[in-house]
DNA sequence: TATGAATGAGGCTTCATTCAT
DNA sequence: CATGAATGAAGCCTCATTCAT
């Protein structure tokens, strides 16, 4: 699947104008939140006139999700096939699991993604449902899947996966809630790499069989 | 004629109107955010019109600030005391640590505070900081103090206290978290006692010596 | 006319508290002006709470008018008497009725009601016109009478005693309003006895024959 | 086509929008005072809606310091340069001067903005400054350089120069707050023709060696 | 396409007025 | 009589949206 010329994924569309808005919506939506980001900022930030928003995208709210969708979608095919290829240890799987999760995260809006889903779940209950199918119940699977490999193989002792999968993940998504929200309130930052090797040093120790 | 003969316009004394409109105010921040939630809504759940909001606070950022403090100051002394009273093995107070944690949340407007931090941290970045040095920093001391003393006395192996502390508060945050977001999304909600249990459980065995 | 026990001058009363009120009034409307006038300070600065003053008064219109009645009945009867009694010059007449009404407003509330004529004859037109018909109509027509003497007399040269009576009366309003306006402002007040006899001494150079 | 095929539903350039709107606002200030004075209203009388208003101004209180400094700011020039090239006689000069003064208000915004001033002093007391420094005082030592040169050149007999300009400068500002109030109410105006050749007739005979 | 002036609904806040105590 | 908690109409201001240019 080469990369297409034109990928129609938002409403319409010339050059990058739409990409440049999104990226701009999607900064002011995370650091102030939906309601209280004016969309006057965002055509700022991104370079164009109010005015201009409106030829790319129908307002506020198609533009909320507009970033949410346009967020999420290039993530989800990601993690999973490695799954199955993988090799070596179910441990090791599930290191590699939680640092490509989190790289990917880096390397895109999902960080700020994840931090406007938390926010705004009551004000847009069908994004954060969009939201928890394809990505939280997709990682909740994919971490399933690993939990399970190591249970089979006799390298993980026997848990439940079903509820240890949403304990593996939470430290994950939180980590990228505080990623979003110490740093701008002038709060230490996590120490992300001896987060992530913690987190990694607690699952191989506590589940192991 | 036992009470009301001409159905009095308001009713209730000036001494509960304050909580009353906190509750109120929390129910509706916490669901809507900050910008969202209008104070004739506030009000109205309170009982009251919005004008008699305006005898009590100073205005909405009084009243959200007023909400997250009062919902605060009277979690911060009750967990910590525990720890050091305690007899039993490491594991058990970190496992009773946890669990008193949650009840405390759940039984007090924590949870919803904590989801409001991370909603509008942006917006009231010293809130956030206040949050952070009375719940979080608090909360990250104690489960420090667990572990340092699961080392010294040889129950649970080396590891970077520091690091470590912040993943196993993460997961109970992302509870609170969930707690909050998924039911109004009409999305299945965590199974609490599993995932506790899951959650203590990896904490056992990843620990343990 | 002796001075009766109950003059019946406001709404309804009981001992003292409706001339307190009005005395409050008087000041914070003149200080502020109508509208930005709150009746809970005007409560506060007469010692009683905002219910009180609507035992007194119907409103807050009702208020300003009983404040402008109040103050400007008890100074109608004064002057004019005095003119017909004379017996001396009129130049000396003329300077003594300046100096008369000058202290007659200094010792009552006129300075103020002047200032709130000027500011609010927009918003009350018919008490603008009581206090033109009351005050200013009924001081030029004794200027008027002194002006008309002193032609008689020969000691005043033929003037236009209807535009002149104006210019004469100008001088004390203005001296009023800048009595009330100026210290307020730190702005250095007027020195009032110099500026009398300036008034005076150019009266009487200006009109002799 | 003409011009306009389907009504548009604003018209006008944004150069003029400023000064229609100041125009509107001096008119609806000095009528009804600054607090009883709707911006709604100050933005239909200028032919535009709400919104409008704030593009141009920063707020109400902002509208009024913007309406009183642009009708003070003109002003301030014009009549003092004449005074010391005029070769005439003093008694002349007094009268030109007085004539060209209230000239000069009549046809700008000093006569709505003196009562204003008036009015409002006490709740703007730092405009009202202004405003005594940059008219009144000016005013004033413009009449004390005339009063002085007809005592140095022996015209004027010797008087209390500072005393009496205030006295000179009094009608001319009453007569602007009177030319402001009394036709509003339906009060008979002044003759303002007759009231001015009487107060220089005043002045001249109240002088002179 | 792109602009930005203009609009007006909607929310925060004030305060005159009411009325149970 | 006096109080002050409660009300709600009204005004200031913001900002999403429209549209002539």
């Amino acid at each position: 699947m080469s990369a297409t010329a034109k990928e129609p994924r938002w409403e319409r569309r010339k050059q990058d104008r739409p990409q440049e808005l999104l990226a701009a919506a999607l900064q002011l939506f995370v650091e102030r939140g939906y309601a209280a980001t004016r969309l006057e900022d965002v055509a700022a930030l991104a370079g164009v006139s109010k005015g201009t928003l409106y030829l790319y995208f129908d307002g506020k709210e198609s533009l909320f999700k507009s970033v949410v969708r346009a967020n999420m979608l290039p993530l989800l095919d990601e993690a999973e096939a490695r799954v199955d290829r993988h090799e070596g240890s179910s441990a090791e799987l599930l290191c590699e699991l939680i640092r490509n999760w989190w790289e990917a995260a880096s390397h895109s809006g999902l960080k700020g993604i994840s931090k406007l889903m938390v926010a705004e779940s009551g004000n847009f209950p069908e994004l954060a449902r969009f939201y928890h199918e394809e990505i939280i119940a997709r990682s909740d699977a994919t971490v399933v899947r690993v939990l399970e490999r190591g249970m089979a193989r006799g390298e993980f002792r026997r848990i439940d996966a079903e509820a240890m999968k949403k304990v593996i993940v939470a430290p994950v998504l939180m980590l990228m809630l505080w990623d979003q929200s110490l740093p701008p309130c002038d709060i230490a930052p996590i120490d992300t790499d001896a987060y992530l090797k913690s987190l990694m040093d607690l699952c191989i120790h506590g589940l192991k069989a």
